[in-house]
DNA sequence: TGCAAAATCACCCAAAAGGGTGACGACAAC
DNA sequence: GTTGTCGTCACCCTTTTGGGTGATTTTGCA
């Protein structure tokens, strides 16, 4: 986002020299104002148009939607399925904020260790799970009744 | 949306003629060139990121609002809410077979598409779902009760 | 029947994730 | 005290994901 603030500075920049240019160009000698006019006009009704564009790129409407969930057990983890897999407290942890879409780093961050960790911790909980992907892994836990 | 675009021919139509009167009233009397130009390219500097601002949709963001329900049924997407985030039935084909834990190839090779139209398919459905990941764009579309 | 949305695909680049290996301290069990 | 598990961290390397851009084809609907 800065990039586009850079760029649009630059931009200003060139034109201030070009219009200056046709400043003389057109206008001292020629005189013809309208040209000048329509000039700064339209190039800055087009910069405007995508500095407009680029500034909207996190413009969200938020909507409140209410939704049916459904009520009943609180869920308990299933602690006898999480010892016969071998799977750690720790890795227990983790699997559950991958599960929540946390990216590694978040998790690390949220646990204050470091990155690495997280992953040699999800690495092993994979390979216990049976699991290539984070969101496989997130499937097989949701299936053996380790997260809800 | 092309309304908007008539507004703006119309409104600049205006400001040629408003031009025009400044310009004799302003420029041509006291010879002012640069509060000329400046007025120009502040207007329509201001016009052009107005456009810029209502040409671009607003996106909607979900907040789920949680209600207990009686549990029990088997569940069924919530095409309201699909249609209200503007996600495509191939998207949500897609959505699916995330949640199932596959990577972008094996889905492309499940729906014998190409990986890149599998990339292209969950970038957008991310960006419409605001999710960063995919493991978080399971999780939201599971709130969402988008898939189950 | 013509336009807009949806679906398809390619390419490049950057970031995140995953695999493998090795290491070190704490702590409990034996 | 030795052994084993657990949690911690580092480094390297490959694969996967994701972002951005652009283009073409299909298709549904006005």
């Amino acid at each position: 986002m800065k990039r586009h603030v850079l760029i649009y500075g630059l931009i200003g920049g060139v034109l201030i020299v070009v219009l200056k240019w046709t400043e003389y160009r057109f206008l001292v000698f020629e005189h013809s104002i309208e040209i000048y006019g329509g000039l700064i006009a339209g190039t800055f009704a087009v910069l405007g148009i995508w500095l407009g564009l680029k500034l909207t790129g996190t413009r969200e409407r938020i909507v409140v939607k209410e939704v049916p969930v459904p009520a009943g057990e609180p869920f308990v983890p299933d602690e006898s399925m999480r010892e016969g897999l071998g799977i750690t407290p720790r890795e227990m942890e983790i699997l559950g904020l991958i599960a929540t879409g946390l990216s590694n780093r978040e998790i690390a961050d949220r646990l204050f260790v470091s990155e690495n960790t997280v992953k040699t911790h999800s690495s092993r909980l994979f390979d216990k799970l049976g699991a290539k992907r984070r969101t496989q892994a997130v499937q097989i836990g949701k299936t053996a009744r380790l997260i809800p």
